[in-house]
DNA sequence: CCGTTTGTTCGGTTCTACCCGAACAAGCGA
DNA sequence: TCGCTTGTTCGGGTAGAACCGAACAAACGG
């Protein structure tokens, strides 16, 4: 009885989870599978997360792959021997939003400056517009790299009391 | 010879703008429309958008849509009294990251505390493992939620300088 | 009032991503 | 060795998005 209400509980909240992955840029799937192993007391193999998901042995083992190398979820390969292998979650989300940040924003945002860096080298120093609007451009990718580059370097508590603290 | 260069650079960046877009979610088109009336001195109608990036008039007129509504670029309808609807670019990005932190992250942010709270109000408060990670959840959106409220109050400048004078 | 220009909407095509089932590879135990 | 379980890879079906052309709506100029 009160394991249905927690039941109830787990499903309401991957449900969530699933919504917001399709948000975040994954699958629904990868919502659901991060989330049976968010509640999951211990380490899960694919036969079992085919079973308490629902979906196609393939889809799992893809999804998990995609889910590993962003850093959701972690192989634990070695335990008891078996080739069987099994993966729990990162409970800490915000280490996650860390990793993304510098893997993956960071380079974009890197991409784009040299881009625009180069650009603007290559462009002789006229008044033109072109000039002028590549130039600020460059100004605000320092200025979001810089951003992002500090705010990975915090812990979410850290981040929350220096933005709070804060007086411009 | 110069507007050679010029047309070049300005090239370049609008194709770096393509690849940005489709990483932030949009289309390509999206991407380039964009960077045409990044560089344009003055605002564009849809015919001339069709002439100076090759998209059907339809497809034109979807992006700007979208790009509207996102605050990417602005409609100036009210010129000369014509039926002729002219767009501009927003030229400063950190305004776009402003308005899509406030309607999308905080929306999205504030829909899933919203349903995890609501699954930790309906779980009785005993010691269970469903219990705990709900609550974990809870404490990390409640940060993420105060963090991206604050970030997107401050210019970009000012993110950067909180962030640089922090010392936990 | 009619032709022209502008902008939106609709149906169709193409392309991609998700997911599945089936085949395959790899190890374990009898 | 053979069967059984586990995990990966491959081909195909399906749904959704991007883009196009054509039809339609709305306003202005003659």
């Amino acid at each position: 009885m009160t394991e249905d209400a927690r039941a109830a509980a787990r499903e309401r909240v991957i449900e969530s989870m699933e919504q917001s992955a399709e948000v975040y840029g994954l699958s629904r799937s990868a919502g659901r599978i991060y989330g049976v192993l968010y509640f999951a007391a211990r380490p899960r193999s694919i036969p079992e997360l085919v079973e308490e998901t629902g979906y196609a042995k393939s889809t799992v083992s893809n999804v998990t792959r995609t889910l590993t190398r962003i850093g959701l979820i972690h192989r634990r390969s070695s335990e008891g021997g078996g080739r069987r292998v099994r993966f729990e979650a990162e409970p800490e989300i915000w280490f996650v939003l860390q990793d993304v940040f510098r893997q993956y924003v960071q380079r974009e945002l890197q991409a784009t400056l040299r881009d625009v860096q180069r650009a603007e080298d290559r462009l002789p120093n006229d008044g033109s517009r072109e000039r002028e609007r590549i130039r600020r451009l460059t100004e605000t990718y320092e200025d979001l790299q810089e951003i992002v580059q500090l705010a990975s370097s915090y812990s979410a508590s850290e981040l929350r009391e220096a933005l709070e603290s804060y007086e411009p």
